[in-house]
RNA sequence: GCGCCGAUAGUGUAGUGGUUAUCACUAGGCGUUGCCAACGCCUAAACCCGGGUUCGAGUCCCGGUCGGCGCACCA
């Protein structure tokens, strides 16, 4: 067993030092914030992301798109992002430290600070203390801190643009298209995966705060009264920890109850909520998370978004950093839509068709137009519409325009009672959203690998990664690097490379030096050529975590290591 | 952003203001080696950046950058 406490520093120093990950531009001093993925990192992280494109694009079906990281400010404007994304800070003039200013109003007793403009609040402020060193402000300057990055797009900044902070908006603006792509039915899913991007006031803490980070996020419409999902079998009976708010408020600890149960007892507020925090266990565990690592936090309704009617929050267990939000699943309701609707005036909704058409009696009032028209003129249309909502008696109708009391009398209308059927209604769906941190996932794999044992007396360093996300899949050894063992170890690595296999070659210094330092990446199994190759047409297979080896035929290599790497078979039953 | 601490080959490190900056591992080459970081020979490789003090700075001072911790901030 390791050391846990230092985990962090010794992944971190290997992830470096291996090419799994790297402080951006090193040469120019790198910048906070940002981090570039090296080569072994890269292909860990594509590996990751196509376990998740295969849950969500393969197993639901829901279609990714690709919309660009820069918007105009109408988008941000309409989703909330310019105001709700900006913190009113100031900076004491005494120690220099940024405040939120209304903290600080709020500190002086002074309430909705928030919704103050920026010179209310800074005369409101100059009487209170500074939260930090507690010197009595006097004249300080209020100003907006967003967390989006703004650019202007086209030359001479006619156009200001913010870069994304999450991926979910291009889904949003896009949904009249969607729409139409699913066949105008309820409900569809639509998934995207790219980078986002936050400028946070202060990233740390490695790979979990970032000002870039990758950012996959589905986006379930689905209709407001219908919130079963139509595979919830699939995860009905799927078992694992909620820290409901319930528990979390009387310090219990988390109940392990099935999705079935959850939902029946009220604790999740919805089926499809249910199923995606069911789901994303299902993908956590796959990518090598361990379950007792894993649990399911319910947000309080105080830190819940005002929209949000319930969300909650994959955690990881970090041994650095303690429990990690990596994944966030919430029930947007249909805010999203309904600001995008509003501020774009594109109807958002959906038509939804009856089962029966729905009989209404309605009285519909027909003015005669060539009489009234040219009677009122210039007030014709008022007339119209005040008259349209009248309640006539047998004389007529009496209606007011602008003040001014009307009579109309009976023969200037007709009144009509029909029948009419309606044959179904336009709703605003509701929007489902899973939204993950790639890069916490990562980061995550990445520290819960890492393991320290003892071979032959010496400390081996390996990180047991899934064979589903290891970087480099399998590695080919001739034991010897001549009598034609080269050769056929080139063979047998060609060979695995048509199957699509990440397979790497080595012939160089001592075989257990080579095992060593595949273990060090991860690599999952090792094929060693060796004399009786020769003889037997065998090679051998090693597991990187038993260490273990079994004798295979040349010709069952490719397939062999196929079924190992994507879980059919596991090395122990061989 | 504030405060405290730190930064030396790819990695981890030693280094009283004074020769050519220590050591180990790693990496590359050659040899050796018949299954788990073996061995021998050789090679490559570093004082975060910018100022200042000094005859002389890896070392002292100031500023910046990056990293860690605490505070603050933060889906």
């Amino acid at each position: 067993m390791i050391d846990m406490n230092d985990v962090y520093e010794k992944v971190m120093e290997l992830a470096k030092r291996r090419g799994f990950i790297w402080p951006t531009s090193e040469c120019y001093g790198s910048v906070a914030g940002f981090i570039d993925y090296g080569p072994l990192g890269a292909m860990m992280k594509r590996r990751l992301e196509d376990i998740w494109r295969y849950f969500y694009v393969i197993q639901e079906g829901y279609y990714e798109i690709e919309c660009p990281t820069i918007a105009q400010e109408a988008v941000f404007i309409a989703s909330g992002h310019l105001k709700g994304f900006s913190d009113k800070m100031c900076q004491c003039p005494h120690c220099n430290e940024f405040l939120r200013a209304d903290h600080v109003a709020e500190g002086g007793g002074i309430a909705g600070g928030a919704t103050m403009s920026n010179e209310e609040l800074s005369a409101a402020i100059a009487s209170c203390k500074c939260l930090s060193c507690g010197e009595v402000l006097g004249k300080v300057e209020v100003f907006n801190f967003n967390l989006m990055f703004k650019t202007s797009i086209g030359p001479g900044s006619q156009r200001t643009g913010y870069l994304r902070p999450e991926t979910a908006q291009g889904m949003f603006v896009d949904f009249t298209r969607l729409l139409r792509f699913y066949r105008d039915h309820l409900p569809f899913g639509v998934v995207q995966i790219g980078k986002s991007y936050r400028n946070e006031i202060s990233p740390r803490q490695g790979m979990i705060r970032l000002r870039e980070f990758t950012h996959a996020e589905a986006e379930i419409f689905v209709h407001p009264d219908k919130k079963d999902h139509p595979n919830f079998s699939r995860y009905a009976n799927y078992k694992m920890p909620l820290f409901t708010a319930i528990q979390q408020e009387k310090n219990e600890q988390p109940i392990t109850i099935t999705m079935k149960e959850a939902v029946k007892q009220g604790l999740i507020a919805n089926e499809y909520i249910a199923y995606y925090l069911a789901l994303t266990h299902d993908m956590l565990v796959k990518i090598g998370i361990k379950t007792e690592r894993l649990r399911f936090r319910q947000h309080l309704c105080t830190e819940r978004a005002h929209y949000a009617s319930d969300c909650w929050d994959a955690e990881i267990y970090s041994s650095r950093f303690g429990w990690v939000e990596t994944v966030g699943i919430a029930d947007r309701t249909d805010y999203d839509l309904t600001a995008h609707a509003q501020h774009s005036g594109t109807p958002m909704t959906v038509f939804i068709q009856y089962e029966e058409p729905k009989k209404i009696q309605r009285r519909r009032i027909i003015p005669n137009m060539s009489v009234l028209g040219k009677q009122y003129r210039t007030k014709a249309k008022a007339v119209f519409d005040a008259l349209s909502n009248a309640t006539p008696d047998v004389d007529g109708a009496e209606i007011e325009v602008d003040g001014e009391k009307i009579h109309i009398p009976i023969n200037l209308f007709e009144v009509r009672d029909e029948v009419i059927e309606v044959r179904g209604e336009d709703i605003v769906p509701h929007v489902i959203e899973p939204s993950y941190g790639i890069d916490r996932m990562c980061y995550a794999v990445l520290e819960q690998a890492y393991d320290e044992d003892i071979a032959d007396g010496e400390t081996r360093t390996v990180l047991r990664f899934s064979p589903t996300i290891a970087p480099v899949q399998v590695a080919v050894f001739p034991l010897m690097n001549r009598d034609g063992l080269d050769t056929i170890a080139r063979d047998i690595t060609h060979a695995l490379q048509k199957q699509r296999i990440l397979a790497e070659y080595d012939d160089s210094g001592a075989i257990g030096r080579r095992y060593r330092r595949q273990d060090e990446i991860g690599t999952p199994f090792a094929i060693t050529i060796d004399y009786q190759t020769k003889e037997d047409h065998t090679v051998t297979v090693r597991d990187r975590d038993s260490m273990k080896q079994i004798r295979v035929n040349i010709d069952r290599i490719p397939e062999l290591i196929s079924t190992l790497l994507n879980g059919t078979i596991h090395f122990s039953s061989l």
